[in-house]
DNA sequence: TAGTGGTCTAGACCACTCC
DNA sequence: GAGTGGTCTAGACCACTAA
């Protein structure tokens, strides 16, 4: 056992553990961090100086370094050392979920299809799928509701391509995962989202069966094909009573992402 | 050159380059999935091909597997192999940007401390900040404002702790940069935080000089000390037309986390 | 020059899956 | 048993920083 910074004796790791060795060297220093072991902006051991307190190669710390690097708990510089970060609002993530932690996705939640039209594009929409004004598109227009009521009201606006087999294979979809999951996801390569603060015009009160003006998420999204060319555009209207992002900053005691 | 599936010649890693091995097998694979070569749901090379068609040994060629799998464009089941994801809405990470692009944070910014109080805990304020109900607790009102307007209005309560030199540095901030980045922060740990869309009341309509009811963002947040204690609970109410969040799901052509 | 982070190798061993 | 992903080592080399 070594000693840190502030006097109490160390763990180590175990070898005989399931966890992986850097995963566990990830948790120990995460939590000494949490704890105070370690300030912000204090330095940490080195590598050399880790590498002989649990006892792995050179390799394994490093891993461990990239991962809270990655995690934004520390920051490492060449030539200088790594250094433990303070709390930073401007960097955190948020992840949409629904409240009440009810199942966003399952079986309980239906996604009827309200309207499926072919209509010719105007300027907006033009210039959002990146197509000349007049062309067609199919516009589509969805609910989705849960056991006690509607919650999300989805409209959306794809180019109009016969060879194309996503728009057939988006008319099945039923369920929200496969909505989310993208389906039609076939094909596309990547999708650009966008999430803002909206009050319900009538169209969308009524569909979701709410006040006009009431605060609602806008989920907007524009999906791209593997030539970079936009295929769909639409968005999402949330009720402000059953979506919240959540958001966290600073080490975290649980498992995340590897690396 | 080896061949791809769809039988275009790929690229390989250039050792002259700056850029690390690691990251250019990376950069190579994202584009071949974002180019269609892999399809979703696809199955990449095995490790021994890709360590083959890269020159690279094994341990370089799993770090660029470990990223993609971080940045979920890839999956890998152990005994299986690895393979393409499709996109996933779910898991979409948002995070807060400013709309109009201008600067968020930077000197064009004030913030105006508009009350510093000290009240008693009220039910809410006490079992936010785990307190008993009663105790004292400082109150905090803040508008921050660019050149055009105020955009965010902040309320904050924070446990009274003479003792604690937060409250004292938490007076002192001027800056978004300063009360974003946390110059309190020494001695906090962590924070949580939640986003949803609200309807502005009376109060934040008069701060904020908006219609009442108008849609706006509310941030909550609260920050954790090193003994998991909430030391402050609070929250920014956003204009909607200032405010926007932005995501993207499947993989980026540019520079993200490594590994 | 000494210490730091950063990259990379060649090969070993294990656990899992599928045939 | 053959092939897969997953972990780990011991040491090499490089680039950067600071005294």
């Amino acid at each position: 056992m070594n000693d840190t910074p502030n006097g109490t004796s160390t763990l180590n790791i175990n070898r005989d553990s399931d966890e992986p060795a850097y995963a566990q060297v990830v948790r120990i220093l995460s939590q000494e961090i949490a704890e105070g072991a370690y300030r912000a902006g204090a330095q940490l051991p080195s590598e050399s100086q880790l590498r002989a307190r649990f006892s792995v190669s050179g390799m394994t710390v490093r891993r461990a370094i990239n991962i809270l690097v990655d995690r934004g708990i520390i920051s490492a510089s060449q030539g200088k050392g790594t250094f433990v970060r303070g709390l930073d609002m401007r960097e955190a993530a948020f992840r949409l979920r629904e409240r009440h932690d009810s199942p966003l996705l399952g079986p309980s939640v239906q996604v009827r299809l309200l309207q499926a039209a072919i209509l010719t594009a105007d300027e907006r929409i033009a210039r959002k799928l990146d197509i000349s004004r007049g062309k067609r598109v199919v516009y589509l227009r969805r609910l989705i509701s849960q056991p006690d009521g509607p919650v999300m009201y989805h409209r959306e606006y794809m180019v109009y391509d016969p060879r194309r087999p996503t728009v057939e294979a988006e008319l099945q979809i039923t369920s929200l995962e496969g909505l989310f999951r993208g389906q039609g996801g076939q094909g596309l390569r990547r999708g650009d989202l966008g999430l803002e603060a909206v009050a319900l015009s009538e169209e969308e009160a009524d569909a979701l069966q709410m006040p006009v003006g009431s605060p609602a998420l806008c989920l907007e999204h524009i999906f791209y094909d593997f030539e970079n060319h936009p295929v769909a555009w639409g968005w999402f209207i949330c009720r402000a009573d059953h979506f919240r992002l959540l958001g966290r900053i600073g080490p975290e005691t649980s498992l995340g992402a590897e690396s």
